[in-house]
DNA sequence: ATTTTAATTCAACGGTCGTTCAATTAGGGC
DNA sequence: GCCCTAATTGAACGACCGTTGAATTAAAAT
């Protein structure tokens, strides 16, 4: 085995981008306690202190690790608004059960399971997921209340994907298909969107 | 301050259960990992290491900590059988609100909290969530496909039960009542209930 | 009364973790 | 070619954690 020795590579660097990466993916997967600076930087391939020299501390590289909402879910409030109610609903459970929990960048629902243990970092998540995903998506649709509309889209939304892989279903019920699972949500979402709140 | 000397006091004691309570509570409000023997010792008024004469590590007495399901739990199935439908989706609602995030005894969504850092217990839970206490109510019932029944309303139940505690909704909504989320939860509820699966 | 067993504290060990410090290597500006 | 700065590793420190072992006190058994 070749043992790397000490000091700057050649060319440039991309240590930083991959300290970064291999933190989202573990917070992700093992939540921020059960997460360590060591495991990060063996996915990431370097030493634990070039972690601490670019962020400082665990938990300034969790806060830099925590999702930016994507170009793509800043759009879809505009688009969803397009389509009738019930086809919005549709296309929000479809998105969701697509994208927001995907393994990739943007990766909201493990920073949730990780903030769990972790309350500081909980305010942030609110603001992305309901303040810049699922609010103005209640307002563009043109709905009442969209405030309470967004909070209780964001529990069911969030509520049910995360349960879905905490308790691992899939193991327990193999034989339920996406479709059946899919059109569930479809109605709770459209339920929210529909109920008279008043 | 009077340091407690070693050697066993005098009477009975209840140190067992003072320790079994304290882990209970730390570990639903801390989950696992942010839970140490000594946090747990110190709530119980004992030494750390009793824990583990009682216990014999820190997992066992995790494990010994879960909540079993209560008797009112376990009566409820026949309960709600009785009632039509959808009085039945009011009652259980009612009922999760009241009593499945309670401080007291079987506080099954703070274990769940717990073990959501901790996947080793997430079967367990599974078993008693799902299998003893809303299959039973789902067969009850009468229904068509009941194991998927009691997989989406464990889904719908929890997941909203924990997002709203997770999101700290209380803060940024204040003035939400009781009541709308009850009837949302119940509406949510209703519709596993009686939506046509295949 | 004596022995055995149960309950309890105290001090310490070994491990892991986040972090720091010094040393080493490479790039960029002069 | 020289210097400053950036990137990188290796070793170690201090804190804390779960756990152990010995010592101490009280109850239970004989």
């Amino acid at each position: 085995m070749t043992t790397a020795r000490a000091g700057r590579r050649r060319g440039t660097s991309e240590s930083k981008q991959q300290i970064l990466e291999a933190a989202r993916s573990l917070f992700a997967e093992r939540g921020y306690q059960r997460t360590t600076m060591r495991m990060i930087a063996e996915r990431a391939g370097v030493d634990p202190s070039l972690a601490i020299y670019f962020f400082s501390s665990k938990e300034h590289l969790f806060a830099a690790s925590m999702p930016a909402p994507s170009e793509e879910a800043l759009a879809a409030p505009k688009l969803m608004a397009a389509l009738p109610r019930a086809e919005a609903a549709r296309a929000i459970s479809r998105r969701i059960l697509e994208s927001v929990n995907s393994p990739e960048a943007s990766n909201i629902l493990g920073m949730m399971r990780a903030a769990s243990s972790k309350p500081e970092a909980v305010a942030q998540l609110r603001e992305i997921f309901i303040s810049r995903m699922m609010l103005p998506m209640m307002t563009e649709l043109g709905l009442s209340r969209p405030k309470e509309r967004a909070v209780l889209l964001a529990v069911i939304v969030t509520g049910m994907s995360f349960l879905h892989e905490l308790l691992e279903i899939k193991e327990e019920w193999p034989d339920l298909e996406e479709n059946a699972e899919l059109a569930l949500l479809a109605q709770a979402i459209e339920l929210v969107l529909t109920t008279d709140l008043d």
